[in-house]
RNA sequence: GGGCCGGUAGCUCAGCCCGGAAGAGCGCUCGGUUUGCACCCGAGAGGUCCCGGGUUCAAAUCCCGGCCGGUCCA
């Protein structure tokens, strides 16, 4: 089938659609009637406020419902949406799409889709239009539902592809949105990304695309497209802008927030624009791209003249109302990430987070606006959100903490600019470069606009460089994608293995099994392959086992078991030789090392259900290591616990074990498992399998894990943190020990507190108070001395101070303590009170010679100190440099008084012939 | 995950480019002034120049590695 054929669907035929070409874009596009245009902006203004609907005006809510209603009493299974964040991709932080949700997993056929047809209202997050809110008056969002239905069409069983959708698209619009459909305009469009590509209908009524419909049927790969196996009807229905259409109010922002627009107006002190400023706006904001600043200004113009309002007026009201409508998009967009569990941080999509609440605290700090009506700005979204998106209401805690801190946060940024600005302001050049610009906001996260009105203040009128947002923008490379994980086994060995059966996971058939026999499988160079198998490949942050392989008479020691697909490799010591495939072989693993490891597993488990008990959702894990002697959680929080908190958390976790809770593990459908245990059961990474293994502690904690566990939370025999440290920002780190290991723990302190006692003599706590008052005087004799030292060094010059003019006096002194430090300052003080004097300080240790020289102002315009030194370096030897009036001369061994002699006699000299000549 | 900026007295920072004697303001202590306080005047205490290594006669300063904080981007 050609690209156009596509296009040339069952409904077109069946009711008499033509194929027309747009008089403005060119495309082709399908409608019932005659039209100029293709329906779609900007080759139209909006019109659909004219546009005679059959349907009342319908609630965001109601647009959804009709929605999902619609498509399951046509054979479509409802599935509840994912969250916004998308912690099953490697690729994507945010859901930006429906079919998001199956990628990679059912879109690459590594499973089913959970039903299919299927119809799903996901909310979805964009951040590429951040910049563009508000002056589109809702055209472009950072948050909306994406409602779509899904047909995964495999060459074994058929679905319905195109005919069906156009007919389905129809029938909804008309039937149940109440678009007649003269009004439906089907443009023919190309879609592509994330690697897929096919050719979609862009759905309009009245200059508003609600739809697209794509037909997914192409790899891209090097530029060249590859028919997929599967073939998949991916659309996005934009439940917003149907609301939008069915009320017909000036801007999107009204359809969805209602009465939010004016409380948001009031809260932000700004005044909402007439009714028909707004009105004259919708009706020419179509053919416009108002993310264009210079497209905005005339749109102003235009109004300004169609009202006889005058510009200024305009410009008020719409540079204002854009502000709003900002605050109300973003609030919601960080609502929605917080309460799917992310903690705004400087990374990852924590800092996707910061950032949205930076743009909308940005305004609100600039406006002036109080802590607390940031609070209630949030407070009322979540009340109007929290049955249309449930995680919403029950995260209000976290939110409320987090958003206090985040804009406490960031009013102390814009507390520090003054300072940073001026000291970029003050060094070398007047204003501030282009550089300045770029530093100023990617290391001090100071945005232009902040600059120029800070500097302002300072007094200093700046101009903000035309180029600084390409500069800026042009940074923005991409990084590269994540480099895949470097297994401990050779490339040759992967290749090997990857034909092989898979071994049967004895380990996860019962995790107390510790011995057993298998068969040989493959034998390669130090690896060798079981077709069953007790020992645990490292995964899943556990440690791999250690112990023993019997083959025969024949003991080979298990030092490294690590998987690959299904496939366990066990690498023994000594190499094997003679091992035929298919020998019966004895395994034991080392109890003491895996139990060890099961009991620290075990303990995370609690210790994140925990964790998540006492702070919130938000919890997740980061990180995780269990080894024979300590646990490692690594867990999504945005403070430090306080000592307390540190208390409670082992009091809970002890608690858990105390009451001998059940652990049990259950494989699941992937599907069943997420319905039952929600996204939380995914804390160690989504694994891309049909079927999942849920590890449950009886009432505080289940997670998909592939590791060992204990029977019983019991066998964790106690638990105790022993580190609990910040890794980065949003980032807390725990470590612990558990069971046994919790008196080695402690005989390491024992013995760390017995040694330094050895040490000190005696019980720590009281001797180290009379170490440290001693410690104390000692220091004060040692200042007496070095006072006394000084003293005697100022008298030392004076008593051999010699006149050579009025310009000049030398004074040449011997010591036998070099004590740099003291003698600088000594001399400092005195050439600064004398002027006139050059003072030579020789100090002489037993295998080091210093020699310091020191000039008072008058003296160092005749003689240079450098050119001193360099005279007596001639003569002793030694290197050395300094200053004119300042310079040092050092030798590593100790000089005789000849030496000094000489020393002296080069000096006078010297400052003889430069100071005699008035 | 990557880039950039920073870490010096209790606090805010200068000094670093171009190596050569550890600085300022605020705060603190004491004294003067004052009925008292504030102001003012005078004196003083207070330093692991983030840590480690290197180069050098000499490192806060230059080079390398690390830690911590900030920030931007993916």
């Amino acid at each position: 089938m050609s690209r156009e054929d596509i296009f040339r669907v069952r409904m077109f035929r069946e009711k008499e659609y033509s194929r027309q070409v747009c008089g403005s874009c060119r495309a082709h596009f399908w409608s019932k009637p005659r039209r100029l245009d293709c329906g779609d902006t900007p080759c139209t203004d909006y019109y659909f406020d004219e546009v005679p609907l059959k349907s009342p005006p319908l609630s965001l809510s109601e647009v959804r419902e009709k929605f999902l209603k619609f498509f399951q009493e046509r054979g479509h299974e409802v599935i509840d949406p994912y969250p916004v964040v998308a912690r099953w991709r490697e690729d994507i932080y945010l859901t930006i799409a429906s079919i998001a949700v199956f990628q990679p997993h059912v879109t690459k056929m590594i499973i089913q889709p959970p039903a299919n047809p299927l119809v799903i209202a996901q909310p979805c997050v964009r951040l590429e239009d951040l910049g563009s809110v508000g002056y589109t008056l809702g055209r472009h969002l950072t948050n909306f539902i994406m409602g779509g239905h899904h047909a995964f069409n495999y060459s074994d069983r058929y679905v319905y592809f195109t005919d069906e959708t156009t007919e389905l698209a129809t029938e909804f619009f008309t039937k149940y949105v109440g678009v007649p459909e003269d009004e439906l305009s089907f443009k023919e469009s190309w879609w592509e990304g994330g690697g897929n590509a096919g050719p979609c209908f862009e759905v309009s009524v009245g200059g508003l695309e609600v739809a697209t419909l794509v037909f997914m049927m192409y790899d891209v790969a090097d530029g060249k497209y590859v028919e997929m196996p599967l073939k998949i009807v991916d659309t996005g229905y934009g439940i917003e802008r149907i609301a939008w259409l069915t009320q017909k109010t000036p801007t999107a922002f009204h359809a969805i927030y209602g009465d939010l627009v004016s409380t948001y107006h009031k809260i932000m002190d700004i005044e909402e624009p007439p009714k028909e400023v707004l009105r004259a706006v919708f009706k020419k904001a179509g053919k416009l791209d108002l993310r264009d600043p210079n497209q905005f200004e005339s749109l102003k113009k235009l109004v300004s003249y169609e009202l006889r309002i005058p510009e200024g007026e305009i410009s008020k009201h719409l540079d204002g109302a854009v502000l709003v409508y900002n605050a109300l998009d973003h609030v919601k967009t960080a609502l929605l990430m917080l309460s799917d569990g992310v903690v705004p941080s400087n990374s990852g999509e924590g800092y996707l987070a910061r950032l949205v609440l930076r743009k909308v605290f940005r305004i609100l700090v600039k406006l002036g606006v109080s802590v607390d009506s940031v609070l209630k700005m949030f407070e009322l979204q979540t009340l109007a959100w929290r049955n249309f998106h449930p995680r919403v209401g029950s995260a209000w805690n976290y939110v409320q903490e987090v958003v206090e801190l985040e804009y406490k946060k960031f009013q102390e940024l814009v507390d520090r600019a003054p300072s940073i600005v001026k000291k970029y302001l003050s060094r070398g050049t007047p204003g501030l470069s282009l550089e300045d610009y770029v530093e100023l906001h990617e290391s001090h996260g100071l945005p232009p606009e902040l600059v120029a009105e800070v500097s302002l203040k300072l007094g200093q009128k700046v101009y903000i460089p035309r180029e600084i947002y390409s500069a800026l923008a042009s940074k923005r490379i991409r990084a590269p994608i994540k480099k895949a994980e470097v297994l401990p086994i050779p490339v040759e060995v992967v290749k090997r293995v990857e034909k092989l059966p898979a071994a049967e996971k004895l380990f996860h058939v019962d995790s107390y099994i510790r011995e057993f026999k298998a068969r040989v499988i493959d034998v390669i160079g130090d690896y060798i392959v079981l077709d069953r198998t007790a020992f645990y490949p490292e995964g899943g942050g556990q440690k791999a086992d250690r112990g023993r392989i019997r083959v025969g008479s024949k003991n080979y020691e298990v030092i490294d078991v690590q998987k690959i697909g299904d496939v366990v490799l066990h690498k023994v010591r000594p190499e094997p030789q003679d091992i035929s495939v298919g020998l019966e072989v004895y395994g034991e693993i080392d109890w003491n090392v895996r139990y060890s490891h099961m009991r620290h597993h075990t303990a995370t488990h609690i210790l994140l259900g925990v964790l998540r008990k006492i702070y919130g959702d938000h919890i997740w894990q980061a990180g995780a290591e269990k080894e024979v002697a300590k646990g490692r959680l690594d867990v999504t929080h945005f403070k430090l616990p306080t000592a307390e908190e540190i208390k409670l958390i082992e009091r809970e976790v002890n608690r858990i074990i105390n009451e001998a809770r059940p652990v049990v593990f259950k494989v699941m459908p992937k599907y069943d498992a997420e319905r039952v245990y929600g996204f939380k059961l995914y804390q160690g990474g989504v694994p891309l399998e049909p079927l999942i293994r849920v590890v449950e502690v009886s009432g505080i904690d289940a997670e998909a894990c592939f590791g060992t566990h204990l029977r019983n939370t019991a066998e964790v025999g106690g638990f105790k943190l022993i580190n609990v440290e910040k890794i980065q920002d949003g980032v807390i780190r725990f470590e612990y020990v558990a069971g046994p290991q919790l008196v080695e723990y402690a005989h390491q302190l024992e013995e760390k507190i017995n040694s330094a006692e050895k040490l000190v003599g005696g019980e720590l706590l009281e001797r180290l108070p009379r170490f440290l008052r001693e410690l104390e005087d000692v220091r004060k004799t040692l200042q007496k001395y070095r006072e006394f030292y000084r003293n005697s060094l100022v008298s030392d010059i004076v008593k051999r101070r010699e006149a050579i003019s009025e310009n000049c006096s030398v004074s040449i002194i011997a010591t036998e303590i070099i004590d740099e430090k003291l003698s600088a300052e000594v001399l400092k003080d005195y050439v600064e009170e004398n002027p006139a004097t050059v003072i030579a300080l020789i100090s002489i240790e037993p295998k080091r010679t210093h020699i310091e020289i020191s000039e008072g102002a008058r003296a160092s315009s005749r003689v240079d100190a450098v050119d001193l030194v360099n005279r007596i370096a001639e003569i002793v030897g030694g290197k050395g440099g300094g200053k004119r009036d300042h310079a040092v001369l050092v030798l590593n061994r100790s000089i005789q008084d000849s030496e000094v002699n000489e020393v002296r006699r080069v000096i006078l000299e010297r400052v003889r012939e430069l100071c005699s000549t008035p």
